[in-house]
DNA sequence: CGGGACTTTGAAACCCTTCAATGCCAGTGG
DNA sequence: CCACTGGCATTGAAGGGTTTCAAAGTCCCG
């Protein structure tokens, strides 16, 4: 909104029209948008397409990986319900993006209409560089995770990353839809390593894992305490 | 412009038109403007700006970085010339940029003339998310260099990068306007590595060094082999 | 019940970091 | 002019953390 907005929205506490505006928005967008239902490993989009639709992902979760020359794969940006996706950023990486979970639900937005909408209201493009510059901002925090020093400072701040993800934020207990392996291709790391920093952080009573894949937070400080 | 193109646009292969386009666009920003020099780590912007300008590098370097709570420096963008930068992206983060080299020169763009521009005309507009793009384009070659096994793979690939840069990509012998210790921070590994690598690379006859800050690329392909 | 994907744990090998010391060069002040 | 200082670059050696390889356990689903 900064760079872009209309002069009255520079004085910053106005959250409640900033939201509205969010919502407005949301509902214009929609309105031109494709519903679809995605199965487990299915793929949504790739850096292939000449023509780049965005996207907006509703359920379930999806991953943006690329295939290092070596075959280790690298997941560059985890998509959770709420998050956008697909528009052209990174091209000729050779990137994929695709479902982690089974009935994952999506919008899809043809590029000439989202065209069309943008040229049509100014507040419409505000928002679309909203939606590009939390694309970065999710980028540079993975920067600065696997940018840690040590393995356990890398998971621990994964943890609390996505714990704060709106769409997992107010459940009592936290469900991951990522394996141990899509993290460890996140985090870049091997995915023993991050087994072991899961009981670590389990051990010392940071978390709590009543599965692989649900975990609660009893104490958050302690947790931000793990990543110094 | 894929993203928000106009249609005829859409017909790839127009370079020049692409090229007359990113041309004007240039004149017209510039239009609204303010010139600078900064002296070597003059602080440029930072995470802190209610409402952040846009800037492009002239001359010169920069660096953007975040101090981990450790402190360690990690560095999230090098800014080169021609490289836009300092919009509002990844916000709340605590990051700041600043000049390398004394002499750097930046343009300023004001942040509510950006805004007029952009609602007089929707080509600025396009031309603002290549801008956008371009950063996450960065973003992630850096996630996928960082996300690399080895640091030998890690340093090659960042010579590789850089030297593709069109800002040194023409000259015979590559200047690196950043020490070791700039690229440890980009790359998230000590400065020792990297100045080991750097000498592997040499011994192997991949890079030659005319100085620290010197080399050229006799064999282009053994670099990349170097990658794997 | 069996297969397959995922998770967990252990042990050895390897790579990077850390600590230390030296060399180089430019800028500064005596 | 020359010692001196500080920043940067380089190299060595020891220590530690992660990877790799291996094996066993768990859970879901056909």
């Amino acid at each position: 909104m900064q760079g872009l907005s209309q002069a009255p929205a520079y004085h910053p506490p106005l959250y409640n029209r900033s939201e509205n505006r969010r919502q407005d928005f949301i509902k214009a967008i929609d309105a031109i948008g494709n519903h679809k239902r995605c199965k487990r490993r299915q793929e949504i989009c790739n850096g292939e397409d000449t023509l780049p639709s965005w996207y907006r992902l509703l359920s379930g979760a999806a991953r943006r990986f690329t295939i290092h020359s070596d075959g280790r794969r690298q997941i560059t940006g985890l998509i959770l319900p709420g998050d956008f996706f697909g528009f052209p950023n990174g091209q000729d990486r050779g990137w994929i993006i695709e479902a982690i979970c089974d009935g994952t639900a999506i919008v899809e937005y043809p590029p000439n209409r989202v065209e069309a909408l943008a040229a049509s209201d100014m507040e419409i493009v505000h928002e679309l560089f909203q939606v590009v510059f939390q694309t970065i901002s999710h980028l540079e925090e993975q920067v600065l995770t696997i940018g840690r020093a040590k393995a356990a400072e890398k998971v621990a701040l994964f943890v609390l990353h996505i714990s704060e993800h709106p769409s997992l934020s107010s459940a009592p207990v936290m469900t991951l839809p990522l394996s141990r392996y899509d993290i460890a291709d996140y985090l870049a790391i091997s995915p023993e390593t991050v087994c072991r920093c899961f009981t670590d952080l389990r051990n010392q009573g940071v978390i709590r894992l009543l599965g692989p894949r649900q975990f609660t937070i009893p104490d958050r400080e302690s947790l931000e305490d793990c990543v110094q």
